[in-house]
Order: structure tokens, then C-alpha cells, then sequence
DNA sequence: GCAGGTCAATACCCTACAGTATGGAAAAAG
DNA sequence: CTTTTTCCATACTGTAGGGTATTGACCTGC
């Protein structure tokens, strides 16, 4: 079980560099898995390096938490895109699919969420972007039309269904999401 | 930071009082925090008592995994209470608040949908898992005139939206699926 | 009572990591 | 070229935990 070297070129690495792979190692293992002598070896260097940057794991978790909470790339860019709210919600919705095929967007929504449930920072963080997330939608949702109640409703669900998208294990049922994706659309945004 | 101990009065243990006890450290604090001297310290024994009635932790593992297939005790409760097909679903769908407040539903899931990013069997059991729900709710719905396709759209969402209630964040939110229940009941059931 | 079976405590070994201290190489500044 | 700063390796300590082996205590049937 060779580990990847990702330092395989002699660059020498900075801060970033490890928020990076501990990033990565997140999203595919989980918090527990972020250690630092795992991470050193799969780097290419030792911990000697790790805590020249570092005080201790702790500010290495702090800081890949900052990174999350500053990673909703999703809404901004929707938003970049513009468009009626109609069509910037149609274009986020779209947007998961091709995510979770290339497996970027799930693993690290779930790897944070479980990770919150030990962990106060953690809990504050998911707790902001869930927020930020579903008032974005109902926002958007109020614009084409709904009342409060009724947007509130379905920015919630509409919210579900993208991060049910990442977290389900679809690979039993072939191509579900293809069939249904566009039904599905329609009656979140139907009036 | 003292332990409970589950063991207070000493009775002696048998395979089954670790296997709970694993299983609600699982649900607290995922599969990593599952491991035999932490889980003995809480139950007031030792690990000699454990290595008694296991190979290994993995033997563990795989008791906790197969708990959780069989534990599919949503679906066949409101099986047994019965009604039409409109009716079981939304039985179904109210009993999830109720669960979530309890806190009885939602972290389970996540942790083994965590645990299921890293180990063959646990994605295996959950994609068996997730398939028959949703197939069980397709059913439901299409025996309530829905056709197949529209069916199957609309029991991915339900399934979404139960699973969101246990993974999100709501606290930001207060009461929101309070608001939001019945419209989303609706939105799900109506034709 | 005592013999066999059941469950648990203790002691031990080994590995994986977190963290520290220190020295050395490489790059940048002068 | 020399000094200083930046980055990393090595060696060490300490702790947590998995697994084994052995002994002991209790419980049960005879």
C-alpha cells in the first residue's frame, strides 16, 4: 500500500500546502484520518516541517475549517453567472449532479457534518453555512413569487435534495439521478 | 471528564450489552471513537472482558453493521399500523421530527454514512439500505396513482428530506420544520 | 463440596501518533 | 562570500490503544 508522494519534486512547502492535503484527507477519510505523521509521509517531508508551520493539529483542523467555510464557490458562482432567480436556482441545481460525479462536492459535506457532531467549531461552522445556504434559496425562491412560508419550505427541500445527492449511495439504482433530476426541478420550482 | 459507567451494578456482560454500547458510541461519535478499552472503561470492565467475547475490534465492527441492517424498525412499524398508501407515508414522514428531537435517528445515519466513505462493508450495507427505502416509498406512492417515473422522483426527495431533518443544522433556523412540515407533506403527496 | 465452564482483571508486547528539542541544509539578504 | 532566515530531518518522550497470555473469581451442575 504505496502512498502517493506529492512532494515528489523538492519544493519546499508552505502553510497552505498542508491545509491543502488536509483538505483532501478530510473529504476522504474523514477528521480522525487528519493526523499529522500520515499527512508528512504522504507529503514527501517529516513532521519537522509540519510543526515549523503549525503550533499543533488543533490550528491545522482550525484552519481547514476556515478554508470550508470560505469554499461556497457554488452560490457565488451562480450568482457570477446571473440571470433570473428562476434560472440561477435552475443552474444551481444542475450544478450537484456534475459535482457528485466527480466526486467533489459529497465527501467533504459529509466528512464536516459528521465532524461536527464532536466538535463545537465544527458545529458553529455548519450551522452558519446551512443558514446562509437555505436563506440564499428561499430569497431567491420569494423573487419568483412564493410567499415566506412556502419558499421557506421549499428552499429546505430543495436544499435536501442537493446534499442527499452527495451522501446517499445511489450506485444500487443506475442513473437515478439522471431520471429524475429534471422532475424534480419542476415541482420545487412549480407554483 | 468522567465516564459514565454502564456497569455500576455488576452484572456481567454478554456479547449483545457491547454491541449496544458500540453501537451508541458509534451514533455519538463515529467509527473512530469505536475502540475496545474506551468502550470497556465506559462499561466499568476491562478489555479482558472483551477479547472473551470477541475475535477483535473488527468482529465488533461487522456486529454494529448488521445491528444497523436489521434496524429498519421506521418502515415496519408503519407497516404494522397500516392504512392506505397516503396514509404510510405520511406516518412516515411525521415520524421523523419526533426521532429527530429524540436525536434517536439522524446521527446514526451520518455516522455510517461516514464510516460507509472508507469501508467496503459499511457501503454496502448502506447502499442495500437506501435502495430498499426508497423502492419501499416508490411503491407506496405509485400504489397512490403516481406513475413510475414521477413515483421515483418523488420518493428520492421524501427520502432526502427525511435524511436532511437528521443532517442539517436547523438550530440557526429555529422551528423551522415546524413551519415547514405539512406544506412539504403536501408538496411531496399531492397529484 | 467440587469440577467445569463462564466471564473478567492483570500484566505484558507492539505500533501509531502528538509534541519537543536540536542540528543542519538551502535559500535569501546583506 | 557571509550571515540570517526559512524550512526540514532526526532523535527523543509520552500516551493511547490493539492484541495476547495468564490467572483468578464466580457461577452452575453434579
Amino acid at each position: 500500500m504505496n502512498m502517493r508522494i506529492k512532494n515528489s519534486n523538492n519544493k519546499r512547502l508552505g502553510k497552505e500546502d498542508w491545509v491543502l492535503e488536509a483538505f483532501t484527507t478530510l473529504s476522504e477519510s474523514g477528521v480522525a484520518a487528519v493526523r499529522v505523521v500520515v499527512l508528512a509521509k504522504s507529503m514527501g517531508v517529516t513532521k519537522g516541517s509540519f510543526y515549523w508551520h503549525f503550533e499543533n493539529r488543533q490550528e491545522l483542523l482550525d484552519a481547514i475549517l476556515k478554508k470550508w467555510r470560505l469554499e461556497q464557490r457554488v452560490i457565488e458562482r451562480v450568482e457570477s453567472i446571473g440571470g433570473t432567480p428562476e434560472t440561477m436556482l435552475k443552474n444551481l441545481l444542475a450544478s450537484v449532479p456534475r459535482a457528485v460525479r466527480r466526486n467533489k462536492s459529497g465527501a467533504t459535506e459529509l466528512a464536516v457534518r459528521s465532524w461536527a457532531r464532536n466538535d463545537e467549531k465544527a458545529a458553529e461552522a455548519v450551522a452558519m453555512v446551512d443558514k446562509e445556504r437555505i436563506i440564499w434559496t428561499q430569497q431567491r425562491l420569494i423573487d419568483m413569487g412564493f410567499n415566506q412560508d412556502a419558499a421557506e419550505m421549499r428552499a429546505f427541500t430543495i436544499y435536501s435534495y442537493i446534499m442527499a445527492q452527495g451522501v446517499f449511495s445511489t450506485e444500487k439504482i443506475p442513473h437515478i439521478l439522471e431520471r429524475i433530476h429534471e422532475n424534480a426541478v419542476d415541482m420545487f420550482l412549480q407554483k
